[in-house]
DNA sequence: TGTACATCAGTGAACGCGCGTTCACTGATGTAC
DNA sequence: TGTACATCAGTGAACGCGCGTTCACTGATGTAC
């Protein structure tokens, strides 16, 4: 195999070495929205879609869970930004309508990164707080307490209630990604609104 | 090896063929709550926990999915009977309550048939409409039909308002599953009781 | 400017593994005559 | 009652596979003198 020899890849310069891990990280993802599943995704074919070999990838991750997982947080910091975007000032409940629509467009534009990281548990997730997950959490805590402050609720337990929104948008959010054969009475966007309108009836005070 | 010879199993007898395929299913599901997830259960780990060899499992079952999936399929069938014990005549909202709580107690008391049956996509389930899961979702509707028919409800969509109440509890169940490193507030049954307040004031008129 | 040297990104080959499944078979159980 | 035979549950051995990871290495890039 000379062809190795030619096609073999131009070592990066000194400082650059962060080139190769965007490239394996952009290749996992692709591999990750292809194939549908973390354990499809073999190291081998990443280093091979990179133009690299295997070895070349325990340069730049620890292991392949690792690498997994930062492909994943990475993209989850785009879902955080929609979140953020969507928590618009004034209105809080109309503010949080749109961030469940916005959480449900990103799960189902996304469900590959969105199984990976909020419907599969590993190990090592458990060990760290500070992921994007948990920073999307809190900004719905955030807005489910502006709601309090306006005094629109029911309750004034704002972990308690952005635990009951998330549960409803989460279970939705997977029941779609999960049960794709299932006969749904309606497209996501409108069982979406559906969910929304009897979570925020419940939470809120009557009219 | 003349071990081998001294511990091979008795064969069973002509009409006893379902005496080993009913150990199968028995060891496998062991296998499955201790290890926690259907891809590390093994066709030869089953196999052996049994006392047989591996082949042995093919006379019984066509291929490791189907035998996995039959197991969960068994335990759901429990799983249906606890959702009609809930669902008494009577107080149509208490029923719809009552099965929440049912639905809840079931997933986390058997989290991995849980995970295997209703949070992962298989191929071969989504062709599968007469599915134990199925079963449950047509007992949630005809709850939320009686409470239509006594004219609590805002909505007079049935499944569309199941759908939301499946959200919701699936939502916090497989949440309570995946995330269990995550700071929960109160303990899960808390977590139902909160959720389905704000259901239930979500979906019925207000007093 | 030129040469010896250090660095370290990426390589090639292999490790050891467990997996699902197939195949021709064996031999106890049951049946026909 | 006794013998030849069919059945078929379970066996033993192997197939072929792809996997994650380790290891000693190579050789271009950059640095020191």
């Amino acid at each position: 195999m000379t062809d190795r020899a030619v096609t073999r890849r131009q070592r990066a310069p000194r400082g650059e070495g962060d080139k190769l891990r965007n490239q394996i990280l952009d290749a996992a993802e692709k591999l990750l929205v292809e194939l549908g599943s973390d354990e499809a995704v073999s190291v081998r074919a990443i280093a091979e879609s990179v133009g690299v070999t295997p070895p070349s990838i325990y340069r730049h991750f620890e292991d392949k869970d690792e690498l997994l997982y930062e492909v994943c947080e990475r993209r989850f910091a785009d879902f955080n930004e929609a979140m953020e975007s969507a928590d618009v000032p004034g209105d809080p409940v109309a503010a949080m309508r749109a961030m469940g629509v916005a959480y449900l467009r990103f799960a189902l534009g996304h469900p590959e990164h969105y199984r990976v990281l909020m419907m599969t548990a590993r190990e090592r997730d458990i060990k760290r707080e500070d992921s994007q997950g948990k920073l999307a959490f809190d900004h719905l805590v955030d807005a489910t307490q502006r709601c309090i402050d306006a005094g629109l609720c029911r309750s004034d337990d704002a972990v308690r209630m952005a635990v009951a929104l998330w549960s409803g948008v989460h279970g939705l959010c997977s029941l779609l990604i999960t049960a794709r054969g299932f006969p749904w009475p309606a497209p996501p966007e409108q069982l979406a609104e559906a969910l929304l309108d009897v979570q925020l009836n419940g939470l809120l005070k009557p009219a």
